[in-house]
DNA sequence: ACTGACTCTTGCCCTACAGCAATACCTTGA
DNA sequence: TCAAGGTATTGCTGTAGGGCAAGAGTCAGT
């Protein structure tokens, strides 16, 4: 399957779209590839593209005041991903965007992708769903943990999530947890 | 100034709407009165409404395993307010909407509000908006909050919102900041 | 204006997690 | 294949904030 071929797969999964209407903006979308801890987005940078995640996988984080690194999100294959307050707001992003493997990605600068927003009706209609779940995912995420020790929050992302800690390093499950990974090594002990 | 005239004026602050466009749905917006820590919404029922503040004040809030309450947002005046991923995915709620003060609210249905975002353009505009804008919000807090002590998060609340302490009971910031109001009594010796 | 009921404050103790340091363990590249 | 640098584990200790209980203050309804 090539690059464009699994795009089209994805808009399909969430709406209606030819091929041949797919054919008329898929050159907005280019390949690029990304190695292991790449950085796609520093703190700071105003960010200008949108991203689908091909293979491999990003994370998007934020560092603290004393340093700690806290993980929004982590983008599987085959889902957007961006600092979408910056795309949004067009100020400097407050997260960082990183390749935590080798990754294969397809960019799309903003202008190009608020064009189709507005003028694709499907494109319009993957952008509400994109932002509809940003904000489920950003709001489960608060409710679920709130109240919870750090090991019902691991239990929790363990029976969401199952694999994640085979494939992710420890340090970032634990940055997504909101911890220590000094504490998620020991809680692990406890599960 | 009239319920729906205030209601025009916020969509006029957002995009172009003319008065003539207005009348056309306005009557989907019914005017609701309530009192005093009324429940407009509790968890476990599916939202079919979305609400616009008039006067008053409602909060949105959770309440975890053990009883805590988790207030995740203030809706103010000239506000739309709702339980969002409810309204969205059309699962039962897992916040409570209530009013924090005697308030007068605009009630939408539902069916009626989705069936304006999809035909109405400058309704469709607001929608992506109160999208936007709730998930900004809802970053910004996550982010503005993480690895601060909870002296910290007050004064960030105190610069961001001065004179809440002022509207809204103690606990009930305590509950915004995620703090106990033991907690919250404590430091604000501290400031 | 009075009373009963919430709401806030504060002393005391407790617990979950942070953070350092030392050690052990993987990876990755020449 | 080996060395070097990052990553994970674990003992020890420190601390922010939780939670109870008792008292003070405040507000709403009759």
């Amino acid at each position: 399957m090539t690059p464009h071929e699994q795009l089209l797969s994805y808009f399909q999964s969430k709406t209606h779209l030819s091929p041949e209407e797919f054919s008329e903006f898929k050159d907005f979308f280019v390949l690029k590839k990304v190695k292991r801890n790449e950085l796609l987005l520093r703190e700071g940078e105003v960010c200008t593209f949108n991203l689908f995640v091909l293979s491999g996988l990003l994370r998007m984080y934020h560092i603290g005041p004393e340093g700690q690194e806290f993980t929004r999100y982590f983008a599987f294959e085959n889902k957007f991903g961006t600092s979408l307050t910056s795309l949004i707001e067009g100020m400097p992003s407050i997260e960082n965007i990183q390749a935590v493997e080798k990754s294969e990605v397809l960019k799309i600068s903003k202008v190009d992708f608020f064009k189709l927003v507005e003028t694709v009706p499907s494109v319009n209609l993957i952008y509400k769903n994109i932002l509809e779940q940003a904000y489920i995912t950003s709001q489960k995420r608060i409710y679920d943990f709130q109240g919870k020790t750090a090991l019902e929050r691991l239990k929790w992302l363990l029976s969401h999530q199952p694999g994640i800690l085979n494939r992710i390093p420890s340090r970032l499950v634990a940055s997504y947890l909101g911890i220590t990974s000094y504490t998620l090594s020991r809680i692990k002990a406890e599960l």
